[in-house]
RNA sequence: GCGCCUGUAGCUCAGUAGGAUAGAGCGUCGGACUUCGAAUCCGCAGGUCGCAGGUUCGAUUCCUGCCAGGCGCACCA
């Protein structure tokens, strides 16, 4: 459609003589062509000429008329089109042809693929939830695991190749801390607990609190192969050495990981691969040195000046690149950031060949944005190849019961599981509630209304429509009536605007998909959904599909043709989302 | 102090790379079930798009400055 505008424009502009410049900016972008909100304005829209009129000096409904004209003698245009008209300021409205929609619909009723793929695939990562591994989920990473997996979805469905990963932090103080809070749980099972033992391990410091801690404690002291018996022996007799140590937060990280990983599959939520931190530090990286060392001493000497040492550290001068200021990577005491081992998993990833990485955080980490921008920025030039680093923040969920707040706070491990959200929500409410929302929106979510089965929870208004079309087809199949094929002269004899409403949403399904995924946006679609199962809802209260009366048999087929193209891009969205379709509710 | 996100109907939010009369749902009020599932449908009301400037033929959208809320600004992770 696109192409036949393009063509026409391009007739114009030789025959008046128009200069490349102007139109350049126009035509590299692709036309912009957007769905009218007012059928009236037809199926499809362009306000090109809008942006044309200026550089020209004419104005733009002359402009308009002078394109129109070139689409009209196209001869692919009669075919598409129906109608072309120029209307307010200047928009050129497209009518499609009843011919091309039937076709179209036809298409959905039984083609496999429902979607257009992108003409250019990439290789993306997608990197999501990555929660530390010191506690089980709650429902602020929930969000990131609904968001980052239908993302990835997504992408994948526009035919792009796609990889997910969850970069586990399974390095530095924070494991150890764990490891000694279990550690600490486990004395007071033995009621060898002193207060003296607690601030020699962790100084003035809590440890975590939670009631998982405990509970792997008791598992450690139940389970005797937990631990070996040297290093039992040693916990029981109060004396925390290293093999103590690495032992409980071995053991404490084991059984936080198998949770986090159980409430994902529960979630509907997997991952390609799950990369570990602590691999960054151990693995030899091509000279021997650490994988980290090995990124960082490179960087050194390539990046000519961008990492440096000063002051008995090493630097990355994030401030060439809009940072406040520089940031260490090696501390004074021979050991590494956070920050660097990030770098080492960003360079591990980009030597994976992946040519767009999708870091999905909570919005609290936007602070780190400019600087993982400009490392990406300069592992690629290494490489001598662009990779495009996107960082998707997700916002805040503030739990609500009853519009009233739900109280959470990590630190004391008073917080709602994605677990108990789950069990008390469902997955479907669950994953359709986070996504309904622009991810850079904070959101609210009410665990009492996302249970209802209202408007306020859109999940069940769409499930239900689905549920609709398949409960007519079992209607019309105990009325036997079959119908296996459908073509277009089948389902010619549908006439109503409503029903030329609805294919002209479907016909909208896969542009929402592909402008979805080039914006790396989720809602989009729940959106799209929504207003889909709305105009089935209205086109069922209003038409009658099934007749027993021998005349209205063809328009009845046809309208049961039309039901179950609408019945399969639901679900096909809603499994995009990660949400059922079922066909009784 | 600096930076990021947000501010649109009573509430929760959409608003497509500057374009047509700014849209949904909820809530309020009033209607529709002898007929394929009423978990549905139809209607009414509701707006200074935070405020003030600027760019433009045209700004909810871009720029600047304020105001308000949230979140960040470690040789922590």
């Amino acid at each position: 459609m696109a192409g036949l505008i393009v063509r026409a424009v391009k007739s114009v502009a030789a025959e008046e003589g128009w200069s490349q410049e102007i139109l350049k900016p126009v035509l590299d972008r692709g036309l912009r062509l957007e769905w009218p909100k007012k059928e009236e304005f037809g199926d499809l829209s362009t306000p090109f000429v809008l942006g044309l009129s200026k550089g020209l000096g004419k104005p733009p409904r002359v402009l308009a008329e002078k394109v129109l004209q070139a689409i009209n003698h196209d001869p692919e245009s009669q075919i598409l089109l129906k109608k072309i008209e120029i209307a307010g300021p200047g928009y050129i409205n497209l009518t499609l042809s009843s011919s091309f929609l039937l076709e179209f619909l036809e298409a959905v009723i039984s083609s496999d693929d429902l979607v257009e793929k992108v003409s250019i695939p990439r290789s993306i990562n997608v990197e999501f939830v990555s929660a530390n591994p010191t506690g089980p989920l709650h429902v602020g990473h929930g969000r990131g695991a609904a968001f980052g997996d239908s993302l990835a979805r997504i992408l994948r469905e526009v035919g792009h190749r796609v990889s997910t990963e969850y970069y586990i932090n399974d390095a530095g103080n924070q494991m150890n801390m764990l490891g000694k809070s279990v550690y600490l749980a486990f004395r007071k099972l033995e009621g060898t607990f002193t207060p003296e033992e607690k601030s020699r391990l962790l100084g003035d410091q809590d440890g975590y609190r939670g009631d998982y801690i405990p509970d792997i404690a008791k598992k450690i002291r139940d389970e005797q192969t937990l631990l070996s018996p040297e290093v039992r022996s040693e916990a029981l007799a109060g004396q925390f050495t290293d093999r103590v140590q690495s032992a409980f937060t071995h053991v404490a990280q084991t059984e936080i990981m198998a949770g986090i990983r159980e409430d994902l599959r529960r979630f509907g939520v997997s991952f390609d691969r799950f990369f570990s931190e602590k691999t960054l530090h151990e693995t030899p990286g091509g000279d021997g040195l650490p994988r980290i060392g090995h990124w960082i001493d490179l960087l050194e000497r390539e990046s000519g000046g961008i990492v440096y040492e000063s002051e008995g550290a090493v630097w990355f001068r994030t401030t060439a690149m809009g940072d406040d200021k520089d940031r260490v990577l090696k501390k004074s005491d021979g050991s590494y950031t956070y920050f660097a081992a990030d770098i080492a998993y960003h360079a591990d990833k980009i030597e994976r060949g992946f040519e767009t990485l999708v870091d999905v955080w909570g919005a609290d980490h936007h602070g780190y944005q400019a600087r993982m921008q400009a490392v990406v920025k300069t592992l690629s030039g290494r490489v001598g190849k662009a990779v495009d680093l996107k960082v998707c923040l997700i916002q805040l969920v503030s739990l609500l019961r009853e519009g009233k707040a739900v109280s959470m706070s990590t630190r004391a491990g008073e917080y709602v599981t994605l677990g108990e959200v789950l069990d008390e929500v469902g997955v479907d409410a669950t994953r359709f509630s986070y996504l309904t929302r622009s991810h850079e929106s904070s959101l609210e979510f009410d665990l009492a209304k996302a249970k209802e089965r209202s408007m306020d929870n859109p999940v069940f208004y769409v499930q239900y429509a689905h549920a609709r079309v398949k409960s007519l087809l079992a209607q019309a199949a105990l009325r036997n009536v079959r119908h296996e094929s459908f073509n277009v002269q089948d389902l010619a004899v549908l006439s109503e605007p409503a029903e030329r409403s609805l294919i002209r949403l479907l016909a909208q399904f896969s542009g929402v998909l592909l402008r979805a995924a080039e914006s790396f946006e989720v809602h989009p679609l729940t959106d799209y959904l929504t207003t889909l199962a709305g105009a089935y809802h209205h086109y069922y209260f209003h038409h009658r599909i099934l007749s027993s009366e021998e005349k209205d048999r063809p328009v009845m087929i046809a309208r049961i043709g039309l039901s179950i193209a609408v019945s399969r891009v639901l679900k096909k969205g809603l499994s995009l989302l990660g949400v059922s379709a079922p066909d009784t509710m």
